[in-house]
DNA sequence: CAGTGGATCGTCT
DNA sequence: GACGATCCACTGG
């Protein structure tokens, strides 16, 4: 997978263990797939971090090791991707040394490349700004699956990308979505996008 | 508009 | 058997 003007992310680069910082350097990022020989990619707009075996709002709270949560013990680089709701399927970036499970979940991108083809898998049409707009969305638009669980970031079909010219970012941050259940880390200051993109949530 | 409830199934208790 | 790191259609005002 190639991408003009910007350069694959080494998966080595997500051994890091500061997933709060992480979580902010990946907002303008591409995150590319290419699924039978086509390729589509959108800019990284909206992430959550997740801290471990700490955070309440973490499938791994409390170090609980299942067969769903043994991607997240994996090495920085490989993707996390469950079921949620029986419906959507939800991508993370797993951080941090192996046995270290951080993770960082991207919430938005924004078309960049091959917008016809995820507006057709999101049936949607193009310039409708829902396209890549939360979770969920951003799964179906690149065509993510559960099947992907455990793959490497590594630029052959899942990847990520920094561009050369990186643009001016303004960022925002505050509270994650959808984890009320967390109690006093659902108040954690995890979630990073930026200002007033379309393609961040409501 | 805001608010609400249904969809849908893997995962863990 | 209960419940999601969600999304959208549908209601009523």
């Amino acid at each position: 997978m190639i991408i003009p003007d910007a350069k694959l992310i080494p998966h080595t680069y997500w051994l890091g263990e500061d997933v709060l910082q992480l979580a902010q350097d990946l907002l303008g990022c591409y995150l590319a797939t290419k699924i039978d020989g086509v390729l589509s990619y959108g800019r990284i707009v909206e992430v959550e971090a997740y801290e471990g075996v700490n955070d309440r709002a973490a499938h791994v709270y409390g170090d609980k090791k299942t067969a769903r949560t043994e991607t997240m013990y994996q090495t920085g680089g490989h993707a996390y991707v469950y079921l949620c709701y029986g419906i959507h399927h939800l991508l993370n970036v797993v951080t941090g040394k192996k046995g270290t499970p951080h993770a960082i979940l991207i919430r938005g991108v924004e078309p960049v490349f091959g917008e016809e083809i995820m507006a057709e898998r999101s049936n949607k049409k193009i310039g409708d700004q829902r396209i890549g707009r939360g979770p969920g969305n951003v799964s179906k638009a690149l065509g993510i699956t559960r099947d992907w669980d455990g793959k490497v970031l590594d630029g052959a079909e899942l990847s990520l990308w920094r561009p050369n010219h990186f643009p001016k970012i303004k960022m925002e941050r505050g509270a994650r979505i959808g984890v009320t259940y967390a109690q006093e880390d659902a108040l954690r200051a995890n979630r990073f996008w930026i200002e007033n993109n379309p393609h961040v949530s409501k």
